[in-house]
DNA sequence: TATTGTTATACTCTATAACTATA
DNA sequence: TATAGTTATAGAGTATAACAATA
């Protein structure tokens, strides 16, 4: 176990390091490639989750995002703004908003998910598909590991208030 | 190449996003790990600088950590006002402060070393020695390849002004 | 005139609490 | 009384510019 011997090793064969300085350069690298999709990240980690389910309320998204209700409301503002998704009155329970996507936000889903090939190909373009291949698979097994939700990003998690543990399965969120 | 098929592949399955998340996870563990400690993730990348540095400029510190000397002064600030620095005058050019650790910072910086093995630790506790090992070199050829400075943190990076493109090599910064 | 360090201001993000309208 | 959504306020963090002392 020599490289790994301790107290002195430089921070570039440390991987708790280097894991940071990679997901800080893997959101600005997104942050970069959608610009021209012309949302941002946190934007269109909304738009994949309403993909999946579409028209669920508020409260029910801040809990599938792990994100504070007054900040999904900025959130949907933004969106709806944008002309991304509308918010509809439910007869039912006429507090509640239901959130739906409108066919342009829904146009828009395909773009992003072109962004986030390019951003995997361009973080990982040196790496040959075996290597990139073990790659991914280590790092799903740390994440799975760390308890990371699966498809929820830990920087727009909050801890207090109400949030149901959940998991939305394929759909999810983008980050910070 | 049936693993990597496009458009709705699973967060889970991008590296991008995975990478996202482990980069704030791993920050987070650093920060909680180095709460006992008695400083900041930032303020121990200054630290670690020092110990390969000593009586540095805060301009040159500033240069080696890629911040800006506006924010420079608040980081000496921080670690004068705890003692674990000191600004010294210099008789040659009387408006540099020449910034020297104390014995306080100097004993310090084993702490936050065994800090960092233990973040490393609980990050990759669930990895045999030899899937470590390769998840290591695969995350330092993605950093070196993305051009990230082996030892400088992007999330501090400043853009603008003045920045003498430089690396310290075995020294280095912590982040965000 | 340029440079080192400092201070002040503004802008973004987020956290908390308080408010409204419904239930 | 509790809940969905909204709004307002305060606090961190950062970016920009302007300033005093020295070169």
């Amino acid at each position: 176990m020599h490289a790994f011997d301790r107290s002195v090793r430089p921070l570039r064969q440390r991987p708790s390091f280097v894991l940071s300085q990679l997901g800080f350069h893997s959101d600005r690298t997104f942050d970069e490639l959608l610009v021209p999709v012309g949302v941002t990240r946190r934007q269109f980690g909304m738009l994949r989750v309403l993909a999946d389910a579409d028209g669920r309320t508020q409260q029910e998204l801040s809990s599938v995002l792990r994100v504070h209700r007054n900040v999904m409301v900025g959130l949907v503002d933004e969106l709806e703004t944008a002309g991304l998704v509308e918010r509809r009155r439910n007869p039912a329970d006429r507090r509640a908003h239901a959130v739906h996507l409108t066919d342009r936000g829904r146009a828009l889903l395909p773009m992003g998910e072109a962004a986030l090939d390019a951003c995997d190909d361009r973080l990982l373009g040196a790496l040959s598909a075996a290597d990139r291949e073990t790659l991914c698979g280590l790092l799903a097994r740390v994440a799975d590991e760390a308890h990371l939700l699966p498809s929820v990003h830990p920087g727009y998690e909050h801890a207090g208030d109400e949030l149901a543990a959940e998991d939305a399965g394929g759909g999810g969120q983008l980050p910070r």
